[in-house]
DNA sequence: CGATCGCTTGAGCTATCTCAACCGGCGTGG
DNA sequence: CCACGCCGGTTGAGATAGCTCAAGCGATCG
């Protein structure tokens, strides 16, 4: 007896499409269950072919990638509301991985129904679609910052949209939001040395813009960390539906 | 009186669901027309809301990213049986610019056209779908390459990628494949300077491995370039339906 | 108590950047 | 038909952001 989740990012997308009862009936089919995961789980591993999907219900993870060289390129960060799997539900199998770095909840799709969702449930269809064309976004976004920016300015417009992130999500509270990285996590996102991000983190820290110490992120200076960031206001962060 | 364009992705990309009479009937009122366009002109522009999706049919163009400094960061070359204006139809507007390099043929669609799509047919939404997963996958491997590999590193893989994407496509003579962009382009999608590209190209011609010159890509050394990309065999291009 | 992990800091090195000049080809206008 | 200007490519030289190596420190854990 699964019950559909409130806050799965399939059903909350679709704001001018609320579910009709038919629909949460086949979304009901759709999940199969909840799923609690220990911090440092892979979720999904790069080359393999996962036979389930997931919508992050809570915690935090990382997606990244694996580099002959052993290097590490971290994609992004997943926070709750994110969408994990959809290369493995569209493609052969997986082009990264997907690792917990807190412990997770997360809502889970069976793989084989998503023709079924394609094919019965055009709405849906259209949120993973447009799932998809947010997450190509952040990744122009990204590679911009990795093409163009110095250290300063990488690490500075991180924070800025994990801020922007969190508090979309209700994770901030007064100038702190929990992110529970570590400076190499960073570092393998910005393409950064961990040593030069350690002795950038230092410098922000010491003339007040932010601090990130014990896993919290505490944004002393929004405007100046934006300054910084070379982005001005009309660069929101899109986190709901455009359309 | 449109023709349903034979060479159109939506149409090839299902190897395992031929189109029926019915799927035909549709295509043809989705697409709107065919259109020529001159070397230069602006497909797409960043903060548009194009009414309008293409289809590559022929010629190449670039998609790229304007930061607020004004530097532009290329995010990928469009080529034959490239979609482009996915986020157009999908979210409220453009997050980048597509521009024609050479002169293009494509085939256009109606935006609006889009959910109907959708909604009737469901096989073609997933292919869609399996477009915007490729092209997140392409960006992610564009990200490593940004993150963490070299000046020299990012050229070979570079031209690697472009030369079996260039296979795949019918384009390779020989050891010649036409790529008719500027060194300022190959350094704004790769993060280099434009000097360092060009002293990282001559480095490249001189040893024999690879030479571009007055828009002809030449690979001399396959097996060596590729070493030089700190690419194996066991990472070969995505370039059909893995499904 | 020793080992491991994440963070910090110093020192020297270099890949890459910026500035700047020059060159050849091509299109345009006189 | 010539001259000029512009564009893309080429090359040299000096500056520096960021890298690597290396060592040390406190906290946590078994």
């Amino acid at each position: 007896m699964v019950t559909p989740c409130r806050d799965c990012p399939l059903r909350k997308l679709s704001l001018f499409a609320p579910m009709s009862d038919r629909e949460v009936d086949f979304m009901q089919d759709f999940k199969t269950g909840e799923l609690k995961v220990d911090p440092g789980t892979t979720l999904m591993l790069e080359g393999s072919n996962s036979p389930q999907l997931y919508t992050v219900l809570d915690g935090m993870g990382l997606r990244y990638k694996t580099l002959l060289s052993g290097k590490r390129q971290v994609l992004n960060i997943v926070l709750p509301g994110d969408f994990v799997g959809l290369q493995a539900g569209v493609m052969k199998e997986m082009q990264h991985s997907v690792e917990a770095t807190t412990a997770m909840t997360l809502c889970v799709f069976d793989r084989k129904s998503l023709w079924a969702l394609f094919r019965d449930q055009p709405e849906r269809a259209y949120d993973l679609t447009w799932i998809a064309a947010i997450e190509e976004h952040f990744l122009g976004e990204t590679l911009a910052l990795l093409g163009h920016m110095s250290g300063i300015e990488r690490i500075a417009r991180a924070f800025v949209r994990l801020h922007d992130r969190g508090v979309a999500l209700g994770l901030v509270a007064g100038a702190d939001m929990p992110l529970p990285y570590r400076q190499q996590d960073l570092a393998d996102a910005l393409g950064l040395s961990l040593v030069h991000t350690n002795k950038t983190l230092k410098h922000l820290r010491e003339t007040g813009v932010v601090s990130w110490v014990h896993g919290t992120l505490r944004v002393l200076d929004y405007d100046r960390l934006c300054e910084i960031a070379a982005l001005d206001e009309a660069s929101p962060l899109v986190t709901r539906p455009l359309i």
